[in-house]
This record gives C-alpha cells, sequence and structure tokens, in this order.
RNA sequence: GCCGGAGUGGCGGAACAGGUAGACGCACGGGACUUAAAAUCCCGCGGUGGCAACACCAUAUCGGUUCGAUUCCGAUCUCCGGCACCA
C-alpha cells in the first residue's frame, strides 16, 4: 500500500458520504445505554453565510461528540436554524422576495457550508424555528403561559428603536443603544405583550447553583437578576386620604429622609398636582419625553426636576417633607418612588445641593468624621434618629422595619432588577401571537386545534415605521369573527421576538418530528437535559435566561421532567482577523470558510480552529498559522507513505510517549484544552516520523487519538491499515500508567533555589543515592565551595535544592 | 463609578495542589537535497556579556510570604468584557 499524495477534496467527500449513507450519526432511544446531548447554539443563517467564528464550537463539540461516541455513549448532536428574524426580513424587503424564500436560501447556504466540515450531526432532526411545524409549538407554548396569567398586555413605556421599527426587550438594549443595528432607542408608551419572567427571578437566581457554567455567565445573570433586599415604607400625603409607598435598602436611614421624589409617569401625580405646579409639570413631562434614553444617560450628571406642591407625612416624626418628581426616579423600578436621604445616598445629595433641600445626616462612622461633600453610604451608628440613637446601622435595618412593620405602616421586601419582558415586535418575519381581539369578549386566544397560526401569504411588503406591525394592513388576514361571540373581531398583529423559537428548541430535537406532542414523554425522559452546550458568551442575559425562564416554566406544567434545561456549558472565545480587529465587511478582513476549506481541506481547517489558542478566549487569525496545521496533517499522512509497519509491540521508547499522548489528549478533551491536545498529538507523530519501521499499534493509536480532530483524513488510513468499518466503532484507547513512566529522569538542582546543575537519575532512586549523586558533582563542588549544606529540600522526582 | 477576566520571546501560546519559565506551532537565520525553486529533512532561535564552558537579567510595575513565586498575598498601571441614576 502506498499513497504519496494527499488529496483532501476526495477524502473529504467520500467520508462524508460514508458517513451518511451508513447513518453513522442518526441516533434513537436506547435505553441500553448512557445518552450524551451536546448541543451547539444553533445559528442565525444570515445572507452573509457562515463566519469562520462559527466553526470553531462546532469542532470544539464535534470533538467532544465523537470523544463520546468511542466511550460508548448514545450521543444526540443536533443541528438547525434559528430562521426568523430582522436581518433577514430587512434583506427580503430590499430584495423585493418574501423573507420565507430569503430564509430558505440563507439556511441552504450554511447546511452547505456547515457539512463540508464534516461535523457529526444528525440531520434528521434537523429544525427550522420559522417552519409552521414547528413555530406551532412555539404559539402552544404562548398559550400556556397565557393561561398562567404569565402573558399579559400592557401599556407601558418601552424601548424602542426607530431603525428597527419595533420595541425592544431590555435585554437587547445596551448603554441607550440597539443591541442589533447600534442606533439610539427612544421610549414609547405602547401596548404589548409582557412574559411575566419576573415571576420567576428567585428560582432562575438560586437555581444557577447547581450549574456547571462559566462564572462569569453566572455572575452576569446574578446581577441582571438583581435581587435587593430591604422594606417598602408608606408615607401618607398631606390632606389626602393617598399613601405612598417606597423601597429602600436602607430603612436605617429613614430619619434622614428629607423629601420624596417620584417618578414622571407616578399615576399619583396627574390626580393631585394642580395649579401652576400641574403647569410646570406637564412642561417638565413634555422635556423629558423629547429625549431619548441615550440622553437622559448621558444627562445623568445633572439632575433635573421640580416640586409638585404636596407634602408627605415622615412615618415616624410627622414632620412635612415636600414631595418632587425627577427622571431619577424610574417607574419600572420599585414603586417608582423613593424617600430621599441626601446625607446617606449620592444621588439623593446631587439632587438635594441643586435644588437646595436639607442634608440631615443620621448614621455615623464608627472611627471617622462625616464627609460633607459627599454622601456617606457606607454602615455606621445611628444618631440624630430619636429611640433608634446609638444603633448600628446593619442592627437598625431590621429594628426599624420592625418597628414600621408594628404600626402597619411598613415591612421587609424583596425586589429585582428584572423586568418584565416586552415579548411583542412589531415586525412581520416572527411567530404571530395567537390572539384574537373582540370589542366585547376581550382578548381571545386561539384554541390548540387552530394552531399553527400561520403568516399570511404576501408578496412582499414595505415595513410602516409607524410602530405598528406589517401585519396590521393586511385586513383580510387581521379581520376575522369571533371564536367566543362570532361578532367581527381583529387578530393581534405584533409578532413574536426572534428569542421565542430559541427558547425551547433543544426540546424540540428529541422528537422533532412529532405530531401529537411537542415531545414524548419517553424521549424527554430519555434525552433531556441538555448534558453539553457550547455556544458565544454574548447570549448570558438574552437567550440563555429566557430559555431556562420557558423550561422552568415547562416543567412546572410537567412538560419537562428537570428543573434547567444546560447542565454544562462552555462559551467560544470570538476570532479576530490577523489585524486583531473584529472581522466585518467594511473593514474587509473577513476570512471566508468557503476559501479557507477549498484550500486546506477540512480536517485542517478544524485542527487549525482549534490549534489558535484557548477554546473560551478570544484568538487571532493567521494565515500563516494555518499552514504548521497543514505541515502537520500532511506529516500524518506521510507516516503511512512507504515504510513497512512492524506488527511487533511498540519499543518501549515509543510505549511510553504513546501512553503520556493518550493520557493528555483524554485530559485536555475533557477539560476543552483542545490547543495542547493537539499539541501533544504533533510531539507523538514527530517521534514517530523519526522511526525507521514503525509499529502498528502505535500508528493505529495515533489514528483513534485524532480522530476526533480529524476525521476525514483519520478514516481514510484507518481503512488502509485494513479495517472496513469506521473508526468511530472504536472504543477509545486506554491509558496505561505504568507504560507511561520514564525509567530515567532529570532533576533539576538548585543551591538555594537557583538552578545549578542538571542530573539524570533513575526514576526511583532513593533519597540518599540522591545526595550522593549530588554531592559528587563536580560543578556542584565548585558553587558550594567551603559553605556547607543547611538543608536538604527534595521533592520526589521532581527537584533537589540545597540551602548553603 | 461598580462587577468580572487578562497582562509570559518578534508572533499565537505552554507550564500554575509553588518546584528546570518559554512545550507545540508560526516567523526568522544556517545547512542538506535540487540545474534552480517549491516541498521535505537537519540545526539554531528570550535579553545582555563571553571565542567558549558559562554567568547575570527576565513572566506588566513595585513590595511581601517562602529554601524556592509566572503561580500565593498587598498596592499600582494597562487592556478587554459586562452593568450603568435599580433607591
Amino acid at each position: 500500500m502506498k499513497k504519496d499524495y494527499f488529496n483532501f477534496k476526495e477524502i473529504d467527500q467520500k467520508w462524508q458520504n460514508y458517513w451518511e449513507e451508513h447513518k453513522i450519526f442518526q441516533r434513537n432511544t436506547d435505553n441500553s445505554k448512557k445518552k450524551y446531548y451536546i448541543l451547539d447554539m444553533f445559528p442565525y443563517p444570515s445572507a452573509e453565510g457562515l463566519h469562520v467564528g462559527h466553526p470553531e464550537g462546532y469542532t470544539a463539540s464535534d470533538i467532544v461528540s465523537r470523544f463520546y461516541m468511542m466511550k460508548g455513549y448514545n450521543v444526540l448532536h443536533p443541528m438547525g436554524w434559528d430562521a426568523f428574524g430582522l436581518p433577514t426580513e430587512n434583506y427580503a424587503i430590499k430584495m423585493k422576495i418574501h423573507p420565507r424564500e430569503a430564509t430558505k436560501n440563507n439556511i441552504d447556504n450554511f447546511r452547505r457550508q456547515i457539512k463540508r466540515f464534516g461535523f457529526s450531526y444528525d440531520w434528521s432532526r434537523e429544525i427550522n424555528t420559522s417552519d409552521p411545524f414547528y413555530y406551532r409549538w412555539t404559539q402552544w407554548i404562548f398559550l400556556k403561559l397565557y393561561r398562567k396569567g404569565l402573558a399579559y398586555v400592557d401599556e407601558a413605556p418601552i424601548n424602542f428603536c426607530p431603525e428597527c421599527k419595533t420595541g425592544l426587550a431590555n435585554e437587547e438594549v445596551t448603554s441607550g443603544k440597539c443591541e442589533r443595528c447600534g442606533g439610539a432607542i427612544e421610549r414609547r408608551k405602547m401596548k404589548q405583550w409582557m412574559l411575566r419572567i419576573t415571576a420567576y427571578a428567585d428560582r432562575l437566581l438560586e437555581d444557577l447553583d447547581m450549574l456547571d457554567w462559566p462564572e462569569k455567565i453566572k455572575a452576569m445573570q446574578k446581577h441582571w437578576i438583581g435581587r435587593s433586599e430591604g422594606a417598602d415604607i408608606q408615607f401618607s400625603i398631606k390632606n389626602t386620604e393617598e399613601k405612598i409607598t417606597v423601597f429602600t435598602t436602607r430603612p436605617d436611614t429613614l430619619m434622614g429622609a428629607t423629601y420624596m421624589v417620584l417618578a414622571p409617569e407616578h399615576p399619583l401625580l396627574s390626580t393631585y398636582v394642580e395649579g401652576d405646579f400641574r403647569v410646570a409639570l406637564d412642561k417638565y413631562l413634555h422635556e423629558i419625553a423629547s429625549k431619548s434614553d441615550l440622553e437622559r444617560t448621558e444627562l445623568s450628571k445633572e439632575k433635573t426636576g421640580l416640586y409638585t406642591g404636596l407634602k408627605a407625612l415622615h412615618p415616624v416624626t410627622g414632620n412635612e417633607i415636600p414631595i418632587y418628581v425627577s427622571d431619577y426616579v424610574l417607574m419600572s423600578y420599585g414603586t417608582g418612588s423613593i424617600m430621599a436621604v441626601p446625607a446617606h445616598d449620592q444621588r439623593d445629595f446631587d439632587f438635594a445641593q441643586k435644588f437646595d433641600l436639607p442634608i440631615l445626616p443620621v448614621i455615623k462612622p464608627l472611627n471617622n468624621a462625616l464627609p460633607n461633600d459627599r454622601a456617606y453610604e457606607e454602615e455606621g451608628v445611628m444618631f440624630n434618629s430619636g429611640i433608634f440613637d446609638g444603633m448600628p446601622s446593619e442592627e437598625g435595618k431590621k429594628v426599624v422595619v420592625e418597628w414600621l412593620e408594628s404600626k402597619g405602616k411598613g415591612k421587609s421586601t424583596i425586589q429585582y432588577r428584572l423586568r418584565d419582558w416586552v415579548f411583542s415586535r412589531q415586525r412581520f418575519w416572527g411567530e404571530p401571537i395567537p390572539v384574537i381581539h373582540c370589542k366585547t369578549c376581550g382578548i381571545v386566544p386561539l384554541s390548540e386545534k387552530d394552531l399553527p397560526l400561520t403568516l399570511p401569504e404576501v408578496d412582499y411588503y414595505e415595513s410602516s415605521g409607524t410602530g405598528e406591525s406589517p401585519l396590521a394592513v393586511l385586513k383580510d388576514w387581521v379581520n376575522v369573527q369571533c371564536p367566543k361571540c362570532g361578532e367581527p373581531a381583529q387578530r393581534e398583529t405584533n409578532t413574536m421576538p426572534q428569542w421565542a423559537g430559541s427558547c425551547w428548541y433543544y426540546l424540540r430535537y428529541i422528537d422533532p418530528r412529532n405530531k401529537d406532542a411537542i415531545a414524548s414523554k419517553e424521549n424527554i425522559e430519555y434525552w433531556l437535559p441538555v448534558d453539553l452546550y457550547i455556544g458565544g458568551a454574548e447570549h448570558a442575559v438574552l437567550h440563555l435566561l429566557y430559555a431556562r425562564f420557558w423550561h422552568k416554566f415547562l416543567y412546572d406544567e410537567g412538560v419537562v421532567n428537570t428543573p434547567e434545561p444546560f447542565l454544562k456549558l462552555r462559551n467560544q472565545g470570538m476570532v479576530l482577523a490577523e489585524d486583531g480587529r473584529k472581522m466585518s465587511k467594511s473593514l474587509g478582513n473577513v476570512i471566508n470558510p468557503d476559501e479557507v476549506l477549498d484550500k486546506y481541506g477540512a480536517d485542517v481547517v478544524r485542527c487549525y480552529e482549534m490549534f489558535m489558542g484557548p477554546f473560551d478566549q478570544e484568538s487571532l487569525w493567521s494565515t500563516q498559522g494555518i499552514e504548521g496545521i497543514n505541515r502537520f496533517i500532511k506529516k500524518v499522512w506521510s507516516l503511512f507513505d512507504s515504510k513497512e509497519y512492524s506488527s511487533a509491540e511498540p519499543n518501549k521508547d515509543t510505549l511510553r510517549i504513546m501512553h503520556k499522548t493518550i493520557r493528555k489528549v483524554t485530559e485536555d478533551i475533557t477539560h476543552f484544552s483542545f490547543n495542547t491536545a493537539i499539541s501533544a498529538l504533533m510531539i507523538y507523530v514527530n517521534h514517530l516520523s523519526k522511526m525507521e519501521r514503525r509499529s502498528k499499534e502505535a500508528l493505529e493509536t495515533l489514528l483513534l487519538l485524532l480522530s476526533p480532530f480529524a476525521p476525514h483524513v483519520v478514516e481514510e488510513l484507518w481503512n488502509d491499515l485494513g479495517h472496513p468499518k469506521s473508526i468511530l466503532c472504536q472504543p477509545w484507547p486506554a491509558f496505561d500508567p505504568h507504560l507511561a513512566k520514564d525509567d530515567m529522569i532529570e532533576i533539576p538542582i538548585q543551591i538555594n533555589g537557583k538552578l545549578r546543575e542538571r542530573l539524570i537519575v533513575p526514576a526511583d532512586i532513593g533519597e540518599e543515592e540522591l545526595k550522593t549523586l549530588v554531592l559528587q558533582s563536580e560543578k556542584i563542588q565548585s558553587f558550594l565551595g567551603e559553605q556547607g549544606i543547611k538543608k536538604w529540600i527534595i521533592v520526589p522526582r521532581r527537584l533537589v535544592n540545597m540551602v548553603a
């Protein structure tokens, strides 16, 4: 057998066909085998095609999948398309085609590109979130949420992106800018579908503890949920029956409350503010409304607001304190109103200074003096606080609340930073929300048998940009009879956000063609939860939070059997361009996967993606670096070139390196250190390439270890060695610690921690023997000179250090 | 501002229950093969000094703990990511 050229195009195709024909990656529920569910975050198929960053995660998941297959697991490894979404819709409008057509083209291109890598996906389970057969179940979940009161309509100011012409969720806004297009966000008061994710805030927080996720992601979710313990305190408004409830985390500072502030949207304002105050208030509200969120953020240093003419009564002293309005108080957090304690809260301090309000300190530091140019926000001892004087502030928090509770003026509570999820989008290319609005019956949900509610047929359309959904103008579709009373009624014209379909897709993969249920009980029992989930960190508080919310809801509904969807999560780092910047069309530094595949073949690209650097860190693409991997694969190929194999056992050296490599590669795959696994394989290959006659066993072991990384070349060489069946049917090689042990080892000899000599000694040398050898060394003698040795430090097998 | 993470050769990066710093690869230099080139193979490759053996310096900076620190502790600087009036 002699092969002197390496035709990767032929080989890639040959083995991809082989795997497909033999259904190597198709899975069935098999209770006799342990399952392992490995999931990639499915891609959004954009018109640009695959990015060179996508295959990094996919290659890693593929390596782990093949590894677990060889370890004897029943591995589920599916792929599909997150196919609804704005960019495709905008692209379709531009091209004057239907988004469905654009989506289909994009998917076909993505699938073609992904398939070129030879990933071990079970393509028989492919799903597409924009397929009515799929989104029927997205709508089904929505109706369940609605029935439980977790989906509701609310009219509130929300984030609106004029560029994308739609409302957004909080999670989609970064520093006042649209997460997708980068444009400035406006606030618009709109009727919106909301999902009550806040009802799950505590569980979403607590259950993070049971997950093997990067700490960074967990921290981001914790912070996003933002649990704060504190108290609700009631202040009555003078000359009315009305009470204002405030939330505070510092009830110990209650006695320092010298005024109150209401959010501009606070409902009490329109009822009680009168006369000139009312005129000024309306003017202020108008000013705020014209400001974008971004402007409000930028101007945050300068506080604005005004006095309402109203006074509140302090719940302890009964003193009158003025009530102000300011946009530094947010209607969407807590109760939309605060007690202002300028001495102990910097924001209140800034406001008090600007409006010349009294600043009354009630907490003093233990040692230092109180600052007078800023608020003192730390703990201390209460003073100026009547009956509470002398109490440490930590204790005061409890005692003040207890006192208030006994008078019926307050109670301890918990607030979350998390807001309910703005769930409707004023766009066409999304799941229709399956409800009907009737004048007499109100909101009427569709019945389950009427699902899926499909999008209307149109050739193409223009987006109105008024903030109204494009569906609203399609009268034939919108106007229906109320299912309850039969009177004329209208369909809901908003659609669901892109996140809806991705909230539960992992669940559909396990039973994707089921017509009667979201997935069969049997399949749910066997396959859930996802054991390993791989994708980018950018979804930390978007997809990953939303999906956990839906999963917990489905758990409560008895649909799924686990409290969490994704047990283990690993994030891949971004692949940057050679110049260290993000790859982008405008910079002209994008590496096209098709081009590198044409030039090097799947195995080289796969290995290079893994070799670039640690999986979870950013890495730079290098057109020279990939050449090194190309040489490596060629070198592997040439090991099988011409030389005769020996059927004898590998020699001792080879055996030792072989077993070290088995250990290293096995450990590194487990720990996601794919770069060092490849490095270990390189060392092994370098060793083998120096030998005249190579043992067949040593070569076979190499192929087994390399197979998850470079499956096409390996299958070809494995086949050439006379094995008719795929290497995936082989067990993963076993590591023997005895064979990996060195006979002789090099030991560094130090004097006072400085390296002076290296000795090669038997690995199992005794301490006394070692000391003798060390003292015999001329170099050591010359360094020691007249000095005696005060202390020996001997770390077996590692080093000798003498303190002189 | 607050919360994370990271600073190691010309470059990507190894090594951290504290124990030979720079594995592996790229680039570069020298050599072999070749009419020549490519490919391949061999040798060298942190810095300074030295013909050399070798010595000294070196893991962002400054300190500390230790026989011994890239690894642990404290302070500082820089970069990246997240949050951003959340009461």
